[in-house]
DNA sequence: CCTAAAGTGATACAACCTATCAACCAATGG
DNA sequence: CCATTGGTTGATAGGTTGTATCACTTTAGG
C-alpha cells in the first residue's frame, strides 16, 4: 500500500432537500419524491429515467429540479462517451473522483493525493498550462449480484 | 522531470481513407470530403458540426461516417460531461489519454507510464477490481490565439 | 387565513441522432 | 470500356432527450 495515495471519501450523502431549502428554494412535494428517490439511489442516473420512475411528477419538473440540485451542490455530473447526461448524488463541495461499477452501475466519489500529484507531474512536460482534469475509474464493485458480493 | 512520467505520442494523424478501406469499405465523394476535413482539424468536432460544415453531403452520410471512422479505429470519443457526443481523430489502437485545450478545442492524445503506474497503485486500496479509467486532462494550449500562443 | 411569488405540468418546440428506401455509383469482371 | 451489382447516398420521417411557455396551483410568510 503507497502511503498518502488513497483518501476515500466517506462523508455521509448530502441531503437533497436541505440543500434546496439553503439555497432559497421551497420545498415541494415533486422535489421531496425526487430527493426521496435519490436517497435510496446508489447509481448514477438520468434525469429521464428518474422522470420515468416517477410517474406522478412533469417531466419537465424533473429536469430542473436536477439542474437545482447541480446548482446547490448536491449532485455532480457523471463523465460519459456516448452523449448521456448522467449525474451522481455527491458531495461536491471539493474536487473528487468517481469510481462507477460497469455492472451494477454504483458510484463513489474519491479523492487521492496522488492523483493531484501525479497531474502536476505531468503539467511538467505538456505544453500549456493544465487547468483542469478529469478521472474516472470503471470497476467491478463487488458488492453487487452480478461482480460476486 | 519524473523520469518515465510521460511519453507523449507523436503518431503520424491515421489516414480515413486507408482505413476505411483497409475495414473493406469503398471510397465515395462525400467520404473523402469528410476525411479531408478531418485531416485539416486539430479540434475535437460533433458531428452535428462536422455535418455544418460540409453542406454538400447529407448530414445522415455524415454521422454514419463518423460512426464508421469509429469501427475502423481512426476515431476515437471524447469523454463528455454535458451530453455532447464529441469524437477526435486519434491513433486507438493502443490506450491513451486526450489533453484538450479550453480555449481553442485542439485534442492530443498522450500515454503516461505513470498514470497506469498510478492506477494500478491505487486499485489496491479501492475494493472491486478495476477494469478501466478514463483521463482527461483540459489545458490552455499556448499555440492558439486565446491563449497567447 | 391570505397573498405574492415560486413552482408545476401539459404542451409545444428544438437539438441531435437513427431508420427507411428509392435512386445512385464504386468496384469488379467481362 | 461497359455492364452488373451490392454498397452508398440523401431526403424524409420518426425517436429520444432537453428546454421554453404559460395558465394554474402551492408554498411560505405575514
Amino acid at each position: 500500500m503507497i502511503d498518502g495515495v488513497i483518501m476515500v471519501l466517506d462523508a455521509p450523502r448530502p441531503d437533497p432537500l436541505a440543500a434546496l431549502q439553503g439555497g432559497g428554494y421551497r420545498v415541494t412535494a415533486p422535489r421531496k419524491a425526487i430527493a426521496g428517490l435519490l436517497e435510496r439511489k446508489q447509481e448514477g442516473f438520468s434525469a429521464e429515467a428518474l422522470s420515468n420512475e416517477l410517474p406522478g411528477v412533469g417531466r419537465a419538473t424533473v429536469y430542473r429540479t436536477v439542474k437545482l440540485l447541480l446548482e446547490v451542490g448536491v449532485v455532480c455530473k457523471l463523465a460519459t462517451v456516448n452523449g448521456s447526461r448522467r449525474y451522481s448524488l455527491c458531495g461536491v463541495g471539493h474536487h473528487h473522483h468517481h469510481k462507477v461499477c460497469v455492472q451494477c452501475g454504483a458510484v463513489e466519489e474519491f479523492g487521492t493525493d496522488a492523483v493531484e500529484r501525479l497531474i502536476r507531474e505531468i503539467s511538467v512536460d505538456i505544453p500549456g498550462e493544465v487547468v483542469s482534469h478529469l478521472l474516472e475509474l470503471y470497476v467491478n464493485c463487488g458488492s453487487c449480484p452480478a461482480t460476486g458480493g
